[in-house]
DNA sequence: CTGAAAGCGCTTACAG
DNA sequence: CTGAAAGCGCTTACAG
């Protein structure tokens, strides 16, 4: 084990003192050009560079901000995964990643894992914080933001899609299309996400004037969300349209759908909510609520930003419009048939 | 912004020395049950936690992993981004995650800045590492894995699935089912991973007597499989079969192939390669060598360990073997055929 | 088993 | 601008 460099030996061999090394390497400080230049030169030749442990113990900021992440088979979240460090390494953050493994109970353990690390800051993708947490989180003055998850009366900042608009936005869709019997395959029921996106169905069906042909809790799952499309279509009276709380699952309805024999649009028309990659591929062709990934992972580092240097005291809860991505798995609207 | 817990609080609140709080939380330190039963109770009280950042400093094991990705488009990635963690986590090790902007130039400036985080050790999952900058980590005696790319005369561990046999395997099973105009969608021949598929590809090819109806170099991107694969299909005489790099790209090929009006397995029979979630999903049903991802996880996670803690100083090059899993995208071999 | 002390590699007032 | 010194929160020989 070869040894480490540390700012003592490039001291003595540019003939400065320590401190003088670390002013060097320290934005901000002061240091002759002079110095500058013989520091850098040893440097250099020695292959130094700072201790970032170090650093953070003194400075009491890590630059390490903690990532909690669940769902990746969800193809959101990779996306959003790779956005948000891409995004967080330009601001020279880097991202210490959380997993919840399917055996825990939830963040719990989790959570105090990444405090141990001296995290500057927390953001949670999709999971949520127990009000415990977000306590202990906010005793401890580090800051949290959840992403793609709202909650309510936490006090913890949120980024999200305009989920209650979308749900009504894409519900409408089906509604201009001509469909009756619109059925709903929610999104998690505990998650304010998969509930907004109900509240919109509800909303747009009740403005019409028209009954949910049937509401069920999907899970964000997708065998659920494959079941229960099974049953659906296998009753006497189908459903005309499907709108699905994610396109995670709607790509299992449209699976299901299709292996029973039906065929999309022309038996039933299918929306999903996020637009992901795979929606856009021909074998799917999903119509869908498009959520701005880009503009929710800026929203979500400039909150976490501002938290982290004292910009903003107060939580911010964040809402991004996105458009309807009108493609074949649903009819288009009336008007604009031939 | 609350004070931190020290172990010097923690100390005084107990009435024995800051000594005897390390001890108390360092495992294999000596203690009394008294001493433990005191200290576990103010600790408690305090809600205090060893700093890890100041742990790190003096053990000079940070217990961080630094893990580098690309390709998290790509599903096979986030699958096994997910097992790393998780496995890692079950160890006691964290991952600070770098992913590869696509401005950047590649791997340069991250793996220093993942040195600057004293990581324990390096995982890099399908991208290359310069030798430079594997001298580099070596001469700081920080181990390095590859995951899922090889790289001969680097020094450098890694772990693959066997990707020559697995090659041979894909395309054997094209042979079997009676096909002879074959083409080869490959990997991007810069990776070793790209290079022994094809490899593998053409020994079956030629051992059968065939010659390859195609052979083009798809870089692992969905948009020049796509090309190559339209290109393929336009001309007089066609491929009667495909085996495709990976299933990253099979699936833009079978969108591209099915557009043009052809069907698959009727018209031509399509095999991927890693077996990612949605190759069994319906709309795709694709053939596909797997990768055995778990067993691939584990033996990275193994090699790593075993590399910190100085058990095995030389460099591992394990490659695991997966089945081919036989799907609708292909046509059955022939013996097996009604 | 336990406390006092040194030290990990830095940053940052404090004097000059 | 610069060096000597203190200190971040720990772990770990060293004596007892």
């Amino acid at each position: 084990m070869p040894q480490k460099v540390t700012s003592l030996q490039v001291a003595q061999r540019a003939g400065v003192s320590q401190s003088a090394v670390s002013r060097v390497f320290t934005k901000g400080a002061s240091a002759s050009p002079a110095t500058v230049e013989k520091v850098k030169k040893a440097a250099a030749e020695l292959g130094y560079r700072p201790n970032v442990l170090a650093r953070a113990m003194i400075t009491g900021k890590s630059r390490i901000i903690g990532l909690v992440v669940a769902y990746l088979d969800n193809q959101f979240y990779p996306e959003a995964l790779e956005r948000l460090s891409n995004a967080l390494q330009a601001e020279g953050y880097h991202v210490l990643l959380f997993t919840i493994p399917n055996s825990s109970e939830g963040v719990e353990g989790v959570v105090q894992d990444l405090m141990d690390y001296q995290v500057d800051g927390i953001i949670a993708a999709s999971v949520s914080i127990s009000s415990g947490l977000a306590e202990l989180c906010h005793g401890a003055g580090i800051p949290v933001v959840l992403f793609n998850r709202g909650q309510p009366d936490s006090g913890l900042s949120s980024v999200t899609s305009a989920n209650i608009k979308g749900g009504h936005t894409a519900t409408q869709a089906l509604i201009d299309a001509g469909h009756t019997r619109i059925a709903h395959i929610a999104g998690w029921g505990g998650s304010l996400t998969g509930r907004d996106r109900k509240q919109g169905f509800e909303d747009a069906m009740e403005n019409a004037g028209l009954t949910p042909f049937a509401i069920i809790d999907g899970m964000f799952k997708r065998d659920i969300a494959a079941a229960s499309a099974r049953q659906m279509m296998q009753g006497q009276t189908r459903p005309d349209a499907i709108f699905v709380g994610n396109d995670h699952m709607a790509f299992a309805v449209m699976d299901t759908v299709r292996t029973m024999g039906f065929s999309i649009p022309g038996d039933v028309s299918i929306i999903g909510y996020d637009d992901v990659p795979l929606a856009a591929w021909a074998a799917y062709d999903l119509t869908t609520m498009r959520q701005p990934v880009n503009r929710m992972v800026e929203a979500t580092v400039d909150t976490m930003l501002a938290q982290i240097n004292g910009r903003d005291t107060y939580s911010q809860t964040i809402e991004i419009e996105g458009p309807l991505i009108q493609r074949g798995s649903s009819l288009p609207p009336k008007g604009q048939r031939q």
